[in-house]
DNA sequence: CTGTTAGCGCTTTCAC
DNA sequence: GTGAAAGCGCTAACAG
């Protein structure tokens, strides 16, 4: 079968050749910023376009002018809804300036996030937005440092969402203060003894959430037993699985499960269910990050609302802001706790 | 304060001038196919590209040979479980394919569709993969098929998601048997009267998936009663709207409602759960998608799967195969009925 | 195999 | 105000 032919997509120049007008004159009725060209002209270029059908060749814009308008967002899963929010937030911000975003997908693999952030230059993106939480192992840090320091040095501007302390502009989430206020809700609830669902040892987020569960309960003299603390894949089926394995051990005493983000949280009610133990009558359930189905979960999840696309909003509006040049700006968003059906009174 | 002096990325011309070769060699070196150049030569060129921090300019790369590695994915709405699982699909095919992908949401706003699919063209994408329901206002219509015509002229390829019937390339999702399976099924457990939630008029979705389900039905002799037919949303919060409305007009008799996507069912089981009514044991609840969260709300969620990251992928697939250039090619997937704890048998 | 040289589609001085 | 022409970074003939 012979290709199909397929007529070029009409250019600048053919456009220009049918209003009569030169290819300058057309780029700038076209796109030109001041109105600078007649109006006479400015309406034939217009109508020659339209019966072209001519579309702009963005990558010749790009290269013309030396920058692009596009924006690329890296998430670990984008079917993980705590990303998908952040990445809808991220995409209307986006749009809303006329920028394009463009997507990878890390499947939570450092390796292969570095291998996106390399990648991804070659786009010449205005901005590039990191989300997912970073990981302590030293190695793949520094390369990414690296790679994002390159793209830095030639004007292009990152920004990291979650915890703070790398050298780029950040949106910081407060995970250690939101588990402690979480924490602390959940005593006066008059929960007593507790177990923890956690993430991977090098996960930031999770131990920084952790940390502040733990603190926050310390605060009234409670601990948590270290065989109470199990850790699991930062996933729904994580969670599960970290439940699963939790009552392996025996919970009779446990009276509040808290895992350190919703779809573990959730995971692991389903996990109860299936095990014949009700939530929370015998066992109450808190998560992290309020995400929309946590409301919609039986019971309702207790957790700590982070505002999601809110915060993929302000990443946009970070990188484009004045200040973010210097490059080490920080933007917090406040956490809230959530009292739900999951943990009642008691 | 100055603007902060931004050295240029490094150009080919750069890499090949530190090398001491020409830049044809150093282009070969780094990306040309066939291995033609000397080892050592393409040792030097490597090196040079390291120690300069190369990357290479996709848009000058895309200019030069006259086509880009991108595809570009339009869906509703990112933060709905139904898109970006068939999302998740998409990347990781377009990811293995070395596709990089470009995300634009409508907001279910078939206007905004249209700007962006006008937008889009200006990528040059090799591939653009609409999901989301087409309607069938019939204006809107026409313009899209107008723009994603001039699109496939000039050598782009088009896949649809969802329903077939426009001259495109599409990934057909059997709505109507799906949901007629589904009411079979329903009938079989011993349910009766039945309610229904559902979307738009003009979507074709929803109107495809009541149909089947008044058409299995109808094969036992039952029908839905159209008082009993409530339109909303066709997301969460529009399922909740609807079977709160429904609930106005009294549920008495009604022994199962079916919402047409999962999204709408949650809400509605919501809405059900806050007015004292009790799910499966008043009323049992169905939806459509089988999205992940079908499973872990309380009581799971009776619903037809579609196998959405596969969808995705397909689309991928589908895009880039050669029998795709004819741009009316269909791939159909399969679903199936999942009966879960919100349907028991009666 | 390697280097020279034309473009690719567009923007942007720089003259007129 | 308008047009001619010089690039932008890269690839792909085309000669050596």
């Amino acid at each position: 079968m012979p290709a199909l032919p397929h007529a070029a997509p009409a250019t600048l120049h053919d456009v220009a050749r049918e209003a009569g007008v030169s290819l300058a004159t057309a780029s700038r009725s076209l796109n030109g910023s001041a109105r600078k060209v007649n109006d006479d002209y400015r309406q034939r270029v217009l109508a020659a376009a339209a019966r072209l059908n001519y579309s702009p060749n963005f990558s010749a814009q790009a290269i013309a002018k030396g920058s692009t308008s596009t924006v690329a967002l890296v998430v670990s899963d984008i079917a993980d809804p705590y990303f998908s929010s952040i990445a809808a937030g991220v995409i209307r911000a986006a749009e809303a300036e006329g920028l394009i975003v463009t997507m990878a997908v890390t499947e939570r693999n450092p390796e292969r996030e570095l291998e996106l952030v390399r990648a991804l230059r070659g786009q010449r993106p205005r901005v590039m937005i990191l989300t997912g939480s970073r990981s302590v192992d030293s190695e793949h840090q520094a390369a990414l440092i690296t790679e994002l320091t390159a793209f830095t040095a030639t004007g292009g501007r990152v920004v990291l969402i979650s915890q703070e302390g790398l050298p780029f502009n950040t949106v910081v989430v407060d995970n250690y203060l939101g588990a402690r206020a979480l924490a602390n809700a959940l005593v006066a609830q008059g929960y007593r003894t507790f177990a923890a669902l956690t993430g991977a040892e090098t996960l930031v987020t999770s131990r920084d959430r952790l940390a502040g569960f733990a603190d926050g309960l310390a605060e009234h003299g409670i601990a948590i037993h270290p065989d109470r603390v199990v850790r699991g894949e930062f996933t729904r089926d994580g969670g599960f699985a970290a439940a699963t394995e939790l009552l392996a051990t025996g919970l009779e005493q446990v009276d509040l499960v808290f895992a350190v983000n919703d779809v573990m949280a959730i995971g692991a009610m389903s996990a109860l269910r299936e095990a014949g133990i009700d939530v929370p009558g015998d066992i109450a359930v808190a998560g992290f990050d309020d995400i929309d189905t946590a409301r919609d979960v039986t019971p309702a999840l207790t957790t700590v609302n982070i505002p999601l696309t809110d915060v993929g909003r302000q990443a946009v509006a970070l990188a484009l802001s004045d200040t973010a040049r210097t490059g080490d700006e920080a933007v917090r968003v406040a956490t809230r706790v959530i009292l739900r059906a999951s943990s009642p009174a008691r």
